[in-house]
DNA sequence: GTTTACATACCAATGGTATGTAAGCAGAAA
DNA sequence: TTTCTGCTTACATACCATTGGTATGTAAAC
């Protein structure tokens, strides 16, 4: 294999490889052998080339499912024309929405089964998300009066976890009913905030990302 | 190393060791080899005479671990002089005052660095701790009055995680003070089904158990 | 004499590294 | 403008210790 002239691209080659392995096989389950061979030519040389290790390559992974995500997150974020609530909701809304996530994660037996993998988003999730999007449409609705709480960030965080976790069919497996289950609590929950984070439009649309699943 | 006439204590003291290093090192970088040297003269052949992987051994020691409190939990789930939501509130100061889960627990660094090992414990959790000893409770005090909710399985799932993994400094490390917004913020949150999870007491025990560990 | 509780010796595969090599590219020389 | 020179980049190749796991051996216990 002769060099190539736009290294990125081999770069995002082994990005797109591994994540595709790492989410139907698992982090562990897939070994570098297993990159290498769905690398077309390209050798172990080539990674340490672009890497530092493993993983480094399941931290370029995880950056790259979440990046697309971000984009338009900060966008809801900085929409002047919405009350904070109405970000935080657009915000889920969105989510829910987003092609690449559902094609990313449509592929992924149990997350649980993915530990590492897991944990890397875990991680991620609540040192850019939360404090990047969630949290700062939060304080938008605390200053002008659509959200009621004297803990921002905790609530921040605590919407985030069950709306990113609790509420992954991917983390934890279970029916559709479930899930519309699960929704219809947490906007019980969050009744003491004046939120209604998952709109009934949105929980329908739960059981058919749901669906697209089995 | 001659044979043990008790092998329950070989099997015994490896799943100790294993305890150790996993909760200490992470379970990734733990090798069986570190255990064996941990061993006092036996090998890997008795490993592999007791366990038939180095999972199984995870397997064990998340048992191991989960063991004790559920001893404690069942006996509060069938104390019949207390409501279900009384059953509930116990439940969580019982565990908070766990001596032993507080020892296991005192070593451990992030458990989000020890992917592994933490999936494990998140599936025990919820195969176990939710259905056999949470949801009974839950259960309960809907029969009796004292618990509101049209969603037993899913608030039991709910409080569980969120008291287990969300609360849990092991896992999110936080200051005392963070913890304490935590809780307090969760108490909120379990209003609308007439639940106070943690007791003002409870919460300034937080604050105590969060300084053991620093 | 059979089973149990280990020990010993071995294995392929793994993540990682050290080194080799040829393509690309900038600038100097012609 | 072309050609030569030298450095850097983008890989390939060869090698490594360690890993989890297995097959077999062996002596104690009943």
């Amino acid at each position: 294999m002769s060099r190539n002239k736009y290294p990125e691209e081999t770069k995002q080659l082994i990005i797109d490889v591994a994540t595709e392995l790492f989410m139907t096989n698992g982090y562990e389950k897939t070994s570098l052998q297993d990159i290498i061979n769905h690398l077309g030519g390209l050798t172990k040389g080539a990674i340490y080339h672009h890497f530092q290790s493993k993983d480094a390559i399941l931290y370029a992974v995880v950056s790259h499912i979440c990046k697309d995500n971000e984009f338009r997150m900060a966008a809801i974020r900085d929409d002047t024309s919405l009350t904070g609530k109405e970000r935080l909701e657009k915000m889920f809304s969105d989510s829910l929405q987003n092609p690449n996530q559902k094609d990313v994660f449509a592929v992924t037996p149990n997350l649980l089964d993915n530990p590492t993998f897991l944990s890397y988003y875990i991680k991620m999730v609540v040192s850019e998300t939360v404090p990047c999007y969630i949290l700062p449409a939060i304080k938008t609705g605390v200053a002008d009066g659509s959200i009621t709480t004297l803990y921002p960030e905790e609530l921040a965080d605590i919407i985030m976890f069950l709306s990113d976790i609790w509420l992954n069919p991917l983390i934890f497996h279970m029916t559709a009913e479930q899930l519309t289950r699960k929704a219809k609590l947490l906007n019980q929950m969050m009744c003491p905030f004046g939120l209604k984070i998952l709109s009934d439009d949105l929980i329908m649309r739960f059981t058919q990302f749901q669906t697209v699943n089995e």
